[in-house]
DNA sequence: CGGCAACTGAGACTCAGTCTCAACCGCAAA
DNA sequence: TTTGCGGTTGAGACTGAGTCTCAGTTGCCG
């Protein structure tokens, strides 16, 4: 997996360039993210870190989450939930999600036009943007084709892997 | 104020639709909600209250909420923050949100274009929109006109009179 | 009157996320 | 080798938004 090693280096100079450490508690850390997740929150990353064997505490996996996102490896989002998911800054085009309310799939797209007409709009209103977040809730394919129905849209909650194992 | 007394209207027919009672608490509640605020969070609404000598607990106020946004009346947002917004249903078109990271403004907008675009994708990955979500963070004209920079665009946190209230 | 269903407030509880603190771990200067 | 020092860690206390429970209240209807 030479694409894990090349974001455990890119973590590691970010960190001694900031005078800290790259320990092997951040190292398995990175490891585990970048070869299985790709939409994930900080629970479900400490339960796969128990499952490896590893122990890892809590305060370590916010900690380290905090430091990915300033290093720009890893992006804070909201997913629709109350609370935060995060995701792998790939490439480095931005982009946006579908989540289908009834099996929780996360499906990403990238639609430029989208983004223009974003621009265009803050320059109308002369707001400078820095940053944008667009979630399209709905039904995938799939579900659609099972007949599944959605939660109402006032009050969404995805089926939730992390508190089923609780 | 008609227009509150219209939305009063509006929410008891609803809760005798529902088998549920128009209460004094409910009622004071809509009409703080729709005779000031916009956009604003339980606290604050909670907080409105106790100025108003009208004693109402935290729990009446969520489970009011609750029923407003079943209602149709409110609308349950996040707006860039740890902690759900919520907001008038006025016309009924669906609106989106630029909010200012330094000042907290929120300015709001409708654009079709957006939408039919946002709609075409859905179209072309086959996903049945029911909702969606879109806030520009970044800084209003008048915030960089002071020359104002926003806060770190992994972590905002916008200025929250809430907090200095308590 | 009695019963019943909706309603309320107080406070316990939950859960994600943060913070504190003592212990730890190199490493480098003395 | 010892000492000191900054960064690091885990355990667990803490916070704050939101939810739930429960006992007591209200108002209606037979």
């Amino acid at each position: 997996m030479p694409q894990v090693e090349r974001h455990v280096t890119k973590f590691n100079d970010f960190l001694l360039q900031q005078g800290l450490k790259p320990t092997s508690e951040r190292t398995a850390l990175i490891r585990e993210i970048f070869s299985t997740h790709y939409h994930f929150d900080a629970d479900e990353l400490l339960f796969k870190m128990k499952q490896n064997e590893v122990k890892i505490s809590r305060a370590t996996v916010y900690r380290t989450l905090e430091l990915l996102v300033k290093s720009g490896l890893v992006r804070r989002v909201h997913l629709g939930e109350d609370h935060y998911h995060y995701e792998h800054v790939s490439g480095d085009s931005h982009h946006d999600h579908l989540v289908c309310t009834v099996c929780g799939a996360v499906i990403e797209f990238h639609d430029e036009e989208l983004e223009r007409r974003q621009r265009e709009i803050c320059e109308k209103k002369k707001f400078t943007p820095t940053f944008h977040n667009l979630q399209i809730l709905g039904v995938c394919d799939a579900c659609r084709r099972k007949g599944q129905l959605p939660d109402a849209p006032d009050r969404v909650r995805m089926i939730h892997a992390t508190k089923l194992r609780r």
